[in-house]
DNA sequence: ATCAATCTGTACCGATCTGTTAACCCTGTC
DNA sequence: GACAGGGTTAACAGATCGGTACAGATTGAT
């Protein structure tokens, strides 16, 4: 019972939190708009800090499930699945919700190199690198981690221009050039 | 005379919200900063915002002004100069200095569309989109608004990943998918 | 020498920040 | 029906937030 009380926690906070930004959010705001009271807020977590890691952990956790299951079931082969991830980020994209990418908005607040948050999103942008590489492995591509930067390049300019000013366009902006490189890429 | 001791504060005030943040920089910490008195800061800019959107508009035209002159300096012809951009950035990027793009920062912590530091963010970004655009249209792109925007996006790409994890190697990730890019954009 | 402009330091306003304290309520178990 | 665990409301502490008020110092032009 307790648990699933935090759970709701940690997942309306991740929207508050999203929406709003972290240093503009007050544990007041979070205790109003998650019905939880500060005072049990509190006895789940130490700080504030130590919630924001809890909601970045469900959010690395959500984003991804959702990014590759959405990108396998686009399409069937390694490359057309590569190709595919720019089809789920335009789906992502043109949600009224989109509000951009959380943890670069989480390493944008919190700059310090060695800050939790900060490690954190770094953690998360290696786990899609790495899930990208191995697909650009199966694909046949015989530099993969080389193509997978490169594809993840594409993907974090998209995610910047569809909030700054290109909107939803900038993931076929983006797929576009995946092809290329792919091409490029592949014997 | 007056003109000076407010460029100053624009000046000094950037270093210090670059460095820590907006909502994280309080205005007495940037009167103890940039040794002037809150009540001068308060004489020169009705409110925090509008030494935000002062400093934006510095930070704009310091920003183009460097890179575009660095990538006239680096290059000669303007199908090179579109790779020395990525050069550019990697001086950037191995500055002490360096904390990402300032204005995807300030779009990170003001969100709303419509607020006029993200809508000034947004403007700094289709600046630069010009200047790559009519770069592409003279190296001979037939569709040089398609080109800059492919470049762009590696740009963008290579800002985030030289913070969140991938140093500044990030730039030479993006001129080497720019390459492949421009080479298989020109006839 | 004086005057107006611009700067300074310092104290203050009301609001909000993170985090804590205390007293109470509800619910399931023995 | 006492009790324990997890929940609530409400007030509070101490610091900091954006912004203002006031009196005095510095400055350059006349």
């Amino acid at each position: 019972m307790q648990q699933t009380k935090r759970d709701e926690l940690v997942r309306k906070a991740l929207d508050t939190f999203y929406r709003n930004g972290f240093h503009a959010t007050g544990m007041d705001m979070i205790a109003s708009e998650t019905g939880v009271s500060k005072t049990s807020i509190y006895k789940h977590f130490r700080t504030k800090e130590d919630l924001i890691l809890a909601v970045l952990r469900l959010r690395d956790e959500n984003f991804r499930n959702w990014l590759f299951r959405r990108m396998d079931d686009l399409a069937s082969t390694p490359q057309d699945q590569l190709l595919a991830m720019f089809d789920a980020l335009e789906e992502w994209f043109r949600q009224d919700s989109y509000r951009g990418c959380m943890f670069i908005k989480a390493s944008a607040e919190y700059q310090e190199l060695d800050d939790p948050i900060h490690t954190q999103s770094a953690e998360h942008k290696r786990l899609l690198q790495d899930h990208v590489a191995n697909l650009c492995k199966q694909a046949g591509a015989p530099a993969p981690q080389d193509l997978a930067r490169q594809l993840l390049l594409l993907k974090e300019g998209a995610i910047i221009m569809a909030v700054l000013g290109r909107g939803p366009a900038a993931a076929q902006d983006a797929k576009t050039a995946a092809r290329t490189l792919i091409d490029a890429a592949l014997p």
